[in-house]
DNA sequence: TTCACAAATGCAACTTGGTTGCATTTAAAT
DNA sequence: ATTTAAATGCAACCAAGTTGCATTTGTGAA
């Protein structure tokens, strides 16, 4: 997929600093292919990493689009590689009830819902909750 | 719709005691045609009610499928009056951008998702971001 | 009606995800 | 090498929600 120092380019292309732990950071969110809470983040970037860098990086990260953000409804943000929205509209994640993985589901969401008069839409969000193969 | 002292029966049916708290709380909802959060109903129920009190209670009334409780993304849970199951699937909830109110929407969401074999799917989750006829 | 018990309440203390202010450090442009 | 704005780390803070425990209250049986 993505050749060696990508991440370099990635932060360049997006007018941010290339820091040690923003470079861990984009490295670790590109080896993972599941989302990842701030605890997954914290426990996976030994060098004892600020919680309050991280959660700023997270932010900078999301508003850049190299990552997202989920809500899986467990009150806990948790975070994946790259942007929501695909081919224009926002993709699915699937939560699962076992082991609380969250992945993300390619293939857009046909949707069809009778919107009251006067109410606009701006953007759809699904969480479909179920048992992944895993477990 | 309802006649008066239906909340009682509601109570009783469930298996629920009538305290006061209870039976404000319930009435409440009955009364809001919007989802609550823990600060609306805590403005709202003017008798200064314990925190521990509202929790133990929301989570009761949700158990016993008299309310159900909506994530609307902004990490602060709501609830509102009646079961989330509609003839067998989840309604979706609408969020404006602009009050933060959130709508139960009525109507069925046909959802045809490419799940990827081994997943099984347990409910659906919607969340609609936008403007409401309001704002 | 009263008695007894389980369940509900209220209080305080705690947990946790996330934020903020500020001094120090560092990337990168000149 | 110098400068400067942005990033980091630390501590203190905030808010949503939970827990343990003593007290009160609803309810069903005597």
């Amino acid at each position: 997929m993505m050749k060696t120092k990508d991440y370099e380019l990635l932060l360049e292309r997006k007018g941010l600093k290339k820091t040690k732990v923003r470079i861990a950071l984009i490295q670790h969110f590109m080896n993972m292919e599941h989302a990842q809470s701030y605890n997954d983040l914290q426990a996976a970037l030994v060098s004892e990493l600020d919680k309050s860098t991280l959660y700023r990086n997270l932010t900078s990260f999301e508003q850049a689009g190299i990552i997202h953000r989920i809500n899986d409804h467990t009150g806990i943000s948790k975070y994946a590689f790259g942007e929501p929205q695909i081919h224009g509209n926002e993709h699915a994640h699937f939560v699962c009830e076992c082991c609380e993985t969250v992945y993300c589901m390619e293939g857009l969401v046909p949707l069809q819902l009778n919107i009251p008069k006067g109410f606009k839409t701006n953007n759809v969000q699904t969480v479909i909750k179920g048992i992944c193969a895993k477990c």
